[in-house]
RNA sequence: GGCCUGGUAGUUCAGUUGGUUAGAACGCUAGCCUGUCACGCUAGAGGUCAGGGGUUCGAGCCCCCUUCAGGUCGCCA
């Protein structure tokens, strides 16, 4: 039978925050029992909270209803326990344990709460499989490592806030019921029981009306916004999510770039005392791509992509001097001393990951004996092969792995492998390592439309210099649009907007749209732009990407309290779910079955 | 939508070439134990081998389908 709290039952602390300072005091403690150890006379009890475990000891000289009271008590019963602080004996001490030299003689003792045996342990040391520990979340949130990421990302919370309303931003919530926008991710829809047929959407960005905040004169803006994305999960993607969302009138992309550092290394500092050098690295969109192959490299290792297109033109391996003659590239990564990890098999296993991501196959040098191994050297003429060699650095112990393709493929391919490898390899060193990506491209071909499509969003407001290209050669417009990459994670994203309204209709017409797809699609946003805009731009952050890296956890799902899972349902609660019939009803909705093809 | 991996006691796992009664550790229950802290010792309970179908004299193991979970590609302006 549980027992109740009265007036005079007030906790003095939390457990973990008792220290051999606090000798001699009387306290009271409350939380939940990690263990109980019954040693026939005697009887420990570790009793956790958020902050930590502190023990609880009963002894002869504890009353007897109450000794008895602690024999019976099991695992995740909950307490309010009243005692002395007292010091352990001499060799009972605790070196494990902040509060080890103390425990609480207990001299009253309530069971707010029995438990049942839970469906697996409450302990950081015991892995249960995901599916488990989702389906009693409330149970694996107990566990002190999930405990103190949450609390840390509070307090990323806490700083994010402090810092920003230090400079002048202004927090301002954005509406959650909003107009689909007509790109991007899948929306998630919400019906309208007043306009049947008709659908709000979950906003996938606070986008739009940030800008018309802009517009309104708040100047900074901020919010920790929730979005939604109705899009397929991975590690590192929940369908709902936090963006630190921020905007800034009367500025230009430095001037925001400047504001985030500043962020960025004070958060860090002041959550995990790491020091951020500013100003923080540069890298073009062109410069990362041909480097690294990736638009969010990470730069904690080398293993950077070597060109040698121009060494294999006119070699006698069709596969290269093809794939350059059709305006494409070979390119190569060497990974230094890999001989004896990356074997033939493994080299094969790379390349079947090649292929399955675009390559049509890839080429190595294995270089571990007198000769190197090579896939295509009975192709090459005299010194070609040690041409290339020479070029990528290439020598005993090594192995180069190379791709010939559009750079389209070359590239990525080989970013990806560089990951793969470096991984394997185990080179990637610890730290946090940022990085700017700028002058990315506006316009993106798209071969299935066969259109251009923007990029970032239609909004981004080009590089001066490009503006001539717009309508000559759209491929080699650039924007001001700029991401913060971590440790080869996208953290940050952003760009300066078009605030001009000629400036706006002329790239969207170039993007293919007419002034009725221009009307239907942003209507009132264009109009807003008539009425004085200031220049404006702006940047999102993901909140559950910089938790995540920061606690050094390895999925998203660690750093938030109830995620999803693959299949973007909630093994808690069980949603989504089957809708009341009535509601859907009143809603105008009638659920049809849709064949599976 | 594609590909890969996995599902065996409450939990984490082992389970040989397809062969008698499916094991271990932890947890749980009971008893003993006055300095434990992953307490110790003794005993015990606990199994739809994810579900369905097939091959076989015989299936946890082989085959097919379904389902659930994880990773990933597509997708994510």
């Amino acid at each position: 039978m549980a027992e109740f709290l009265n007036k005079t039952d007030k906790r003095t602390d939390y457990c973990g925050n008792f220290t051999a300072a606090d000798i001699g005091k009387h306290i009271c403690v409350m939380g939940w029992v990690q263990r109980q150890r019954d040693l026939g006379g005697l009887i420990f009890i570790d009793l956790r909270d958020r902050s930590g475990v502190i023990q609880l000891a009963f002894d002869d000289k504890t009353e007897k209803t109450i000794f008895d009271k602690a024999f019976a008590i099991r695992s995740e019963y909950v307490l309010c326990a009243k005692g002395e602080v007292r010091a352990r004996g001499e060799g009972a001490v605790n070196k494990n344990l902040p509060t080890g030299e103390i425990e609480v003689a207990v001299d009253e003792l309530k069971i707010l709460s029995a438990a049942q045996t839970t469906p697996f342990e409450i302990n950081d040391n015991a892995k249960v499989r995901d599916e488990l520990a989702l389906k009693y979340r409330y149970l694996d949130l107990r566990r002190p490592a999930l405990q103190n990421n949450i609390m840390m990302r509070h307090n990323i919370a806490k700083v994010t806030r402090d810092y920003f309303y230090e400079n002048n931003f202004l927090e301002i919530e954005t509406p959650m019921m909003i107009k689909a926008t007509p790109e991007g991710a899948r929306d998630y829809l919400v019906p309208s029981r007043i306009h049947n047929g008709s659908f709000y959407a979950l906003p996938q960005s606070p986008q739009i009306y940030k800008q018309l905040l802009m517009l309104s004169g708040f100047d900074r803006y901020i919010q920790l916004a929730r979005c939604f994305r109705d899009e397929d999960l991975r590690a590192d993607r929940q369908p709902e999510f936090t963006q630190i969302d921020l905007e800034m009138s009367f500025v230009d992309q430095d001037d925001i770039m400047e504001m985030i550092e500043g962020y960025a290394a004070r958060l860090f500092k002041d959550i995990l005392g790491a020091e951020i050098k500013l100003p923080l690295p540069r890298l073009t969109f062109k410069e990362a791509m041909e480097r690294y192959g990736s638009d969010k490299p990470d730069t904690r290792f080398g293993m950077e992509i070597v060109n040698i297109s121009d060494l294999v033109v006119n070699s006698g391996f069709g596969v290269f001097s093809g794939a350059v003659q059709d305006g494409g590239s070979v390119r190569a990564i060497v990974a230094k001393g890999a001989a004896s990890t990356l074997t033939r098999k493994e080299i094969d296993k790379l390349t079947e990951h090649a292929r399955g991501i675009g390559a049509k196959g890839l080429a190595y040098i294995r270089f571990v004996d007198e000769t190197p191994a090579c896939s295509f050297a009975k192709f090459m003429a005299e010194g070609e092969l040690e041409a290339i060699m020479d070029r990528i650095d290439c020598r005993r112990g090594d192995v180069a792995l190379i791709v010939a393709d559009k750079d389209r493929v070359t590239l990525p391919v080989l970013g990806a492998l560089r990951l793969l490898v470096g991984r394997q390899l185990d080179i990637i060193p610890e730290g946090y390592n940022f990085l700017w990506i700028t002058e990315f491209p506006f316009f993106e071909w798209d071969e299935e439309s066969g259109t251009w499509l923007a990029m970032h969003h239609p909004f981004t407001m080009p590089l001066e210099e490009c503006l001539e290209y717009i309508d000559t050669d759209p491929g080699k417009v650039r924007a001001k649009a700029y991401d913060l990459v971590l440790n080869g994670v996208e953290i940050s994203s952003g760009s300066i907007r078009i605030t001009d309204f000629e400036l706006q209709q002329r790239m969207f017409r170039r993007l293919g749209l007419d002034d009725a797809d221009i009307e239907r699609k942003f209507g009132f946003l264009v109009d807003a732009y008539r009425y004085g805009a200031p220049p404006h731009g702006g940047a999102a952050l993901g909140l559950d990407r910089l938790a995540m890296i920061m606690c050094g956890a390895d999925s998203l799902r660690d750093v938030v309290a109830f995620p999803k899972v693959q299949n973007a349902s909630e093994l808690m609660s069980g949603c989504p779910a089957p809708a009341d019939p009535k509601a859907l009803a009143e809603l105008g909705i009638k659920v049809v079955e849709i064949e599976k093809e």
